[in-house]
RNA sequence: GCGCCCGUAGCUCAGUUGGAUAGAGCGUCGGGCUUCGAACCCGCAGGUCGCAGGUUCAAGUCCUGCCGGGCGCACCA
């Protein structure tokens, strides 16, 4: 502060400094010591009891601790997932999955009313090809050129035959009937999948039912015609979206009158907007970025300014089995699907890794790292930390250890550094909270969580919390004798008293609660026992 | 060719919107369980933050240009 205001004030920093902490002396009674370093650092020293506020009032929150108000109430459509109902889920959308489910928690957190969406693509080429393809398994010399493969296009036409031969569907179905039923078919499986990702979401959003039989799309494009946004050339109907700042104008309706994907995400996020969001989110492959210009313009024409849009790129997912590469060929229907991933590694493991990277870079996912319990997976290392305090407190429990509020501690017993390390990042909690949510980056929280866990392994190796059992307070003295370790040394010295347990114990609950708290968050269980 | 993203320790990556001595994990090497959970801990080594300029009291962070990598540039989704 001191550097910023010297521009203005023509003195030095180290001067202004000087007088901003001689000011700050005069009403110091949070403030233990104020320093002035150059070329103008003011550094405040708080007051050591102030500290252990931070967890009187992590108790006193509970689950609300680091909530916050940043957003207002503000109201955010979260879209993510959305993808065709064609084949099962794949890796690249679980971490879609993941970071969607993730960041939805985390600006509820921070204040704003989320809605979440999963757009169902079930109009179009691709959901008709896949209807074709299913149509094919019984005549392959019918099969398109680009079909989709693997075995689900094979249980499907098995599936539709039975259902034939059993007189509830009849025969001769159209192309487009056909597409109806197995897209159908195809969704419920989503469903599924996403639930075993223990992810639901708030509304299920259909291109055919509720943009074209609706006749949103053409209401939407009328709307754009009348306001001059639209022209024919070549036969084709485009959308003037260079008006508001894309590389050229797109086409919506093509020469043989098929609309293009664009206008149905034009009446999509017509509709979106008059729903009356504040902002909304989409969450996207990495390869659609070059989209991004068109649809914020979409956003401007309907009068919105361009960032009521904002688009969070997920970048692909190489997978791997033990360092390595697991071939995926969508062509030939092989890829491993989010169902497989999630019944080998379970739902915890890959939501974590998935969080674990920043949307926007590439991220190796190694199956049999995922599956190791131990240091090399971190889902382990921080859900060992939240249940080895429950540990902790079983045991506590057993040697009827008394355990006190915390307004009933005593905290001046708490004098070592390692108690405010491990105190710091609790207070710092809420403002990553809001810091994360408004960058819209999840995965700040999972490197915080793994930080914090650590913190409490160092803790609790390096401190006893609980007495001796009786039978084991005899030999107690003699057990550390010949190690030169130093934290074994510290352990050996310190003497336990009621209230340095009760302080500890206290402590390490409200670490528990954090962590609890932010695993909450990143949609990842936090377990009693493992 | 144009546009977007990226380049930080041997590897994989963080770096809180421009602040002090750039941090983790893995890997290498060495050490630590007779206690409350070793699914853990401690230590050593490892850096010209791709390169070169610029803005600033201050740049990994902002600007420009190169080099290197990825992705887009459809009347496909």
């Amino acid at each position: 502060m001191a550097m910023n205001l010297s521009a203005t004030e023509h003195r030095a920093p180290q001067e202004i400094a000087e007088i901003i902490a001689g000011r700050l002396r005069l009403r110091s009674e949070v403030l233990e010591r104020i320093e002035v370093a150059p070329p103008g650092y003011i550094n405040l020293t708080v007051k050591r009891e102030l500290w252990f506020r931070v967890l009187a009032e992590i108790e006193a929150q509970g689950e609300q601790y680091g909530r916050s108000t940043l957003g207002r109430g503000q109201r955010v459509l979260l879209e993510f997932v959305s993808a065709n109902p064609t084949g099962p889920l794949h890796m690249g959308h679980g971490r879609g999955a993941a970071v969607g489910g993730a960041l939805a928690n985390l600006l509820r957190s921070a204040g704003y009313n989320v809605s979440t969406e999963y757009y169902i693509n079930d109009a179009g080429r691709q959901v008709h090809l896949m209807a074709a393809s299913v149509t094919a398994v019984q005549n392959p010399t019918s099969a398109p050129e680009d079909g989709y493969k693997g075995a689900y296009i094979v249980d499907l036409a098995k599936q539709l035959q039975e259902k034939q031969q059993a007189g509830v569907l009849r025969t001769g179905l159209t192309n487009s009937e056909v597409a109806e039923w197995a897209s159908s078919q195809l969704l419920n499986d989503i469903k599924t999948d996403l639930q075993a990702f223990n992810l639901r979401f708030d509304r299920w959003f259909s291109e055919q039912k509720e943009l074209f039989n609706s006749g949103a799309v053409t209401q939407a494009l009328d709307w754009l015609r009348q306001h001059g946004y639209l022209f024919e050339q070549d036969g084709a109907l485009w959308f003037r979206s260079t008006t508001f700042g894309d590389d050229k104008d797109r086409v919506v309706r093509k020469q043989d009158g098929e609309y293009t994907y664009l206008a149905s995400d034009i009446a999509y996020h017509r509709d979106k907007l008059a729903r009356g969001y504040d902002l909304l989110i989409n969450i996207w492959g990495a390869d659609h970025h070059g989209y991004i210009p068109r649809m914020q313009a979409v956003v401007e024409a309907f009068g919105y300014p361009k960032d009521r849009l904002k688009v969070i790129l997920v970048q692909i997912v190489n997978l791997l089995r033990g360092g390595r590469r697991v071939t995926m060929s969508k062509r030939a229907g092989e890829l491993i699907t989010l169902r497989e991933v999630i019944e080998e590694v379970g739902a915890d493991a890959a939501k974590f890794i998935f969080l674990t990277r920043r949307a926007d870079s590439q991220l190796d996912f190694d199956l049999e790292l995922a599956k190791q319990k131990s240091a090399e997976n971190p889902v382990y290392y921080v859900q060992y930390a939240h249940a080895r305090v429950a540990s902790l407190f079983r045991v506590a429990a057993e040697r009827r250890v008394p355990v006190q509020r915390t307004s009933e501690v005593d905290w001046s017993v708490l004098s070592s550094p390692d108690d405010l390390e491990l105190i710091k990042p609790l207070a710092e909690y809420p403002a990553l909270i809001e810091s994360s949510a408004q960058a819209l980056e999840p995965h700040r929280l999972t490197y915080y969580l793994q930080d914090l866990a650590a913190r409490l392994h160092a803790y609790y190796y390096k401190h006893r919390i609980l007495p001796p059992a009786l039978e084991q307070e005899l030999d107690n003295q003699d057990n550390l004798k010949a190690s030169a370790h130093e934290a074994d040394q510290e352990r050996k010295r310190e003497t336990l008293t009621p209230a340095l347990t009760a302080a500890r114990l206290c402590l390490f609950r409200n670490v528990q609660a954090v962590i609890q708290n932010g695993l909450g968050i990143l949609g990842v269980s936090a377990p009693e026992r493992m």
